[in-house]
DNA sequence: TGTACTAGCCTGTATATACAACTTGATGAG
DNA sequence: CTCATCAAGTTGTATATACAGGCTAGTACA
């Protein structure tokens, strides 16, 4: 890349860069057009589509009148709304209930240490729950955490605040991959989610970088007959404010 | 809305209204930032910003030096992606074939009849496909399609052309959405796919519209065992090349 | 004290202008 | 005939300027 960034990009690249090291926190105010003007000696027009960019892809909201603020974390990735089941079950007016069966300290092994991108024995957060939705168990998260990305998390109470939610409060979770896929549990799983011998799983293994390297890598069981992923798209651009769901996984009521 | 659209959004409007009335064809050229100034009495930045954004968005493809012109509907929208399973298979160089099993004409009953917002009784098309990779079945697509959205279906030769591949072609497609689940084939589906009766399926029922109307309507099964949905969740603007894999769903290799 | 108003900041849009870089086709020299 | 060059059209970027309209805080007034 020797081509030097035209200079709208730059300034998005800047802005961007302070919100990923969490030196503008969601809500803070983002310099103006005419402070960018000032102290990056480009015209207006330039700071404008920096801006207004960055707004299209949900990074800030605008305001005019007020100005320009960082985007909540949850408003701008639809990976969010893909991983807060507690979320996706209180949309549904239903409750969420969750169990912690295991939130220790591990070494990462095989799969998880490939997944995480650490050597073979490095230490990582293990946590085991059970979720509930209305007292029946929709969910099994078998979640890896790099301890550098969250320290505190075995200080967490996870039945009080999702893994998801927490971790997003920690540093945006920036990209996400997924495999999804239908297999049979064994017998452990099968009695956490009080299903019978015959009933398939619903598997989804999930990835989550944040600062350029995967941070957590979780491995979630669900029942078939009670839980199934929904996938809404719509092309880009009908509206700005339908394109947060580009991408909406969730249960479907049925 | 009293309120008055501002010019850029009207000069999108106005494309996107010619594009999908298939005035503009995919690759056609489309009217460049002079002659929008002159035709539409607007500046030329003006004309950039709505063509730059309408880039942005995936309806135009832009070559400096040359022109505008309209996206491919396949590098438009990434449901084309999500479709068609024979291209899934050529990109990991394996090989694809398929089977029919019935293409038909049917009257919609129950679930078909309603996904397709039509009357019970109404007659739409059937197709039964079976995919395979490497001689390996692959996927069951059962698949209903509106008879006024594609009259020239039972004349298909789908085992050359995926029922995907041609109803892309016949127009954009223009929204979608899927569910997935994990369900237990019965014998009929066990049978088409070899697999045998402990094996689960991973289940995608996917809907499809164009021009507002849903269009077609398809259950599609594969055996668990050898195949996954991958999805890559990539924070918007990263960068306009990216932007096309927002969402990717593909089998893995592994 | 309370209310109305206004000045000043902000975003949103629109225009005119300029220059760079790329592509294509035409033109002209060899 | 072939190749180099050039002109014209295109996108991409950047600037300066202008005006409309939203929001807020502080000021003036009753």
């Amino acid at each position: 890349m020797i081509a030097v960034k035209p200079r709208y990009q730059q300034l998005k690249d800047l802005i961007i860069e302070r919100i990923s090291r969490g030196e503008l926190l969601p809500s803070d105010r983002v310099p103006s057009e005419n402070e960018l003007v000032e102290s990056e000696k480009v015209s207006r027009m330039t700071a404008n589509r920096a801006l207004r960019e960055l707004n299209n892809e949900g990074y800030v909201e605008r305001v005019a009148g007020r100005g320009t603020f960082v985007a909540d974390y949850r408003s701008r990735s639809h990976l969010v709304e893909v991983h807060n089941i507690a979320d996706e079950i209180e949309r549904r007016g239903h409750t969420h209930s969750s169990q912690v069966v295991r939130q220790s300290r591990q070494r990462a092994r095989g799969e998880v240490a490939k997944a995480l991108h650490v050597e073979q024995g490095t230490e990582v957060f293990h946590l085991l729950l059970v979720h509930y939705e209305n007292g029946t168990p929709i969910q099994i998260e078998d979640r890896h955490v790099l301890t550098s990305f969250a320290p505190a998390c075995l200080a967490q109470d996870f039945e009080a605040v999702t893994p998801s939610a927490y971790l997003t409060g920690v540093a945006p979770l920036q990209e996400a991959e997924q495999v999804v896929r239908a297999s049979m549990p064994n017998a452990a799983v099968r009695q956490r989610l009080k299903i019978d011998a015959s009933e398939p799983c619903l598997m989804i293994i999930r990835r989550t970088w944040s600062g350029g390297r995967p941070v957590t890598f979780a491995r979630l069981h669900h029942p078939g007959s009670r839980y199934e992923l929904t996938g809404h798209y719509t092309p880009p651009g009908t509206s700005r404010a339908a394109s947060g769901d580009v991408v909406r996984l969730e249960k479907l009521s049925q």
